[in-house]
DNA sequence: CTTTGAAATGAACGGGTGTTCAGTTAATCT
DNA sequence: AGATTAACTGAACACCCGTTCATTTCAAAG
């Protein structure tokens, strides 16, 4: 049977996208099923293929998806100003963007080894992107004489595995809210960077 | 055809746990074959249930064994003193143990997800177990007045954190030596914890 | 030289995989 | 009311999965 009541394919699309990403986050991508998702979005799995071409597809539009969405609300959330200030606010987006989306998170940097290599490079230039906002925070704060760090390409590094890490351990309802867990990174963040 | 010169039990064991670490670090455990792993040995796949009961066991002993000498070797390093001279032995032994075991270490974080709950829990309590030695050495360093972290806990998941990410981009063969990428990220991880 | 048994083969088992497609259903358009 | 067509089904395709097991091979023991 089809077409119950109403038409199904603005909301049948997105559905299957938030299955995927559910499952793939939680069992990996190669460890779940069309199928299975299907199951879960209620339609038989050759419906899917109305809304993506393959598999890998389904999984390349949604790291992609998530990694424009990362860089436009970091561009939207950076104010500029002095680079302390702006290394604080990358901290704190990030802290909290990554407690927003801990499926969409997980699933981009765990599953970077399941794209076909010209997806992985693409996703791979867009996190360089990011990375990359984090160095020149950091390159700028050390040309102004405001932070001493040794290596500012390994700094960019650390920070980010660092605040990424909150991922591995936050659970909503934990002792501590969003905004105490992020500012406590940051208090991290800087003592690394600005130096003793 | 079988035993084709000497005898090979001792010798095939082992080549199968490490064509298993390897490809599983590198492509998944759900993304590789018990097919594949025999392949890369050189024997069909029946011989490999010669070794193992079955995939999840061989998943689970390399782990377990990995997280066995990670405990060990931090037993042996860790000469005690005072607890900046600890942390120092437990940055440097950490970023060292980690270069040295890429694919141990890689698998160990990556496929946790991969683990039949038993096998998971334990695997875990080992974790729990490192990581409380960290954070034994931040407590102790706080206590003497050493240390100024505001979240002793926090400041040991985000250490082990940045630390591990050493994995994500090290390339032997890079700009950096093994002692000089473990140099700073000890005095990273020192400036996070001492203060400013 | 025969016997033994460890080591490995190769075929088979039931079941799951991603993907395709002719056919069916029902909401909308004329 | 009838035609159209978007949305979906369900069966089929060829292939791969983890695992088992009767059988074969051959170094070593008696």
């Amino acid at each position: 049977m089809a077409r119950k009541t109403g038409s199904h394919a603005d909301i049948t699309g997105p559905r299957i996208r938030a299955a995927a990403e559910r499952l793939f986050a939680r069992d990996g991508y190669a460890a779940v099923s069309m199928r299975q998702i299907a199951a879960e979005v209620g339609v038989q799995a050759g419906a899917l293929y109305l809304y993506t071409p393959d598999k890998q597809t389904l999984l390349f539009d949604l790291m992609r998806a998530h990694m424009d969405e990362v860089l436009a609300a970091w561009a939207a959330a950076d104010l500029g100003g002095a680079p302390i200030a702006r290394l604080e606010a990358f901290c704190r987006f990030h802290v909290g963007f990554h407690l927003d989306r801990p499926d969409a998170v997980f699933l981009s940097y765990m599953e970077l080894r399941s794209l076909e290599p010209e997806n992985f490079t693409e996703i791979e230039v867009m996190r360089g992107r990011y990375e990359g906002a984090l160095e020149a925070i950091l390159r700028d704060g050390q040309a102004a004489g405001a932070f001493a760090t040794a290596d500012t390409k390994l700094a960019a590094l650390a920070v980010i595995a660092m605040l990424t890490g909150v991922t591995t351990w936050y659970r909503e309802g934990g002792r501590l809210s969003r905004d105490e867990v992020a500012g406590r990174y940051w208090e991290m963040a800087r003592r690394m960077v600005v130096g003793a």
